[in-house]
DNA sequence: CACAAAAACTAATAAGCATTAGGTTTGTAA
DNA sequence: TTACAAACCTAATGCTTATTAGTTTTTGTG
């Protein structure tokens, strides 16, 4: 009785992992309780270490799953046939589809880190600036290219994340716009203002 | 021994408050002990109750004081004579120089409001979201007084706060880039874009 | 149908938490 | 110098936590 269902594809892990991220989501990684993990699950708390290590493991699981995705993308992105500021545009796509179609995971992502573990807090970390420093790199090239404006790159790529990661207060309001609608506005929004 | 020592014009609480939105920002609120906030003011753990109710109404403190500081700006900027676009451009430069002057009580009213307990979560909710729709109407005035781009206003604003709240993570390189340069190229891109 | 492995359960452990109770020190002002 | 209040301390309370141990149930397979 009170079995865990894996879907099709899914480990038993994988259920647990998903739900972890709602959770943690929801209540913060520190405020989750394995119990009430397990109880999401539909299982005992003790139950659940037969799937998984711990609660740290979980976050870990989340958060490089995350970081791995973003990663990959941009290793492909940049061997596209494009110019800069077409790929730029790209990525910020991909970054708005990302949060729309795995928030929970993306919001851990985000906001949960802080709670890892070393090593793992500190490679997460590099990772993370690794990517930016990516990203930049391809402002950079893109202005000298004459893509783009002459504007600090840095402040420009900060702009950009810290807009697409506020996409989890549109949850919210999903009903009122189209995610196309959104995807298209905020593209625009960010690569040509909005003055006239 | 070991007295807590108020500034000139700070009392003992305030200086608890202040050490607390330090430690919400660094571990989360969740995470955070009262104790570890007691080392951080140089006193035990339950000398703190001299001063304050509860762990709770610290982050009370914090979060309403936040709120209320940008509401009340709001209300002096929509009383200034200017057009909507040079208004909304002072909003955003408030906002830059709020994360940049008092960071830490930014971060926690920003990531640990989820911690509050109700009445105070509900009121904190609907206090922003009253703060979203005043901005919102600002720049649906601008759209229509055709200063800004027809766009959709929901979106922009989004677009525009999250865009500052990132300067959460400006604060590790704060070397690099003068705050002059920073405030600027953000504006200039959210009202101007980046590309040619 | 039986046997083995996987996965569930209950009970227990040990640590950490915010907060309270009660007593002691300290600073101030008569 | 004495008295009082403010602010400190130690010790204790009661609750919650992740995790382990040990046992029983369920599941899949020959």
């Amino acid at each position: 009785m009170a079995k865990i269902k894996p879907g099709k594809n899914a480990s038993k892990r994988d259920v647990i992992t998903k739900k972890a991220a709602t959770l943690f989501k929801n209540k913060g990684f520190s405020s989750a309780s394995m119990r009430e993990l397990a109880e999401a699950v539909g299982v005992e708390a003790p139950s659940l270490y037969n799937h998984i290590g711990s609660k740290s493991e979980l976050l870990q699981g989340i958060c490089f799953k995350v970081a791995n995705t973003f990663t990959s993308y941009l290793d492909t992105a940049e061997n596209t046939p494009a110019n800069h500021a077409n790929r730029l545009e790209q990525i910020i796509r991909f970054h708005i589809r990302m949060m729309l179609d795995h928030f929970d995971e993306v919001y851990v992502a985000n906001h949960e880190w802080k709670h890892l573990q070393e090593p793992y807090l500190s490679n997460f970390l590099i990772q993370r600036r690794g990517y930016e420093k990516r990203l930049i790199s391809l402002l950079e090239h893109g202005i000298a290219a004459k893509e783009l404006k002459p504007t600090n790159p840095y402040v420009a790529v900060l702009t950009i994340l810290s807009a697409v990661r506020g996409l989890e207060f549109w949850q919210q309001h999903k009903k009122n716009i189209s995610s196309q609608v959104l995807e298209d506005d905020m593209v625009n929004h960010l690569l040509k203002g909005i003055t006239k």
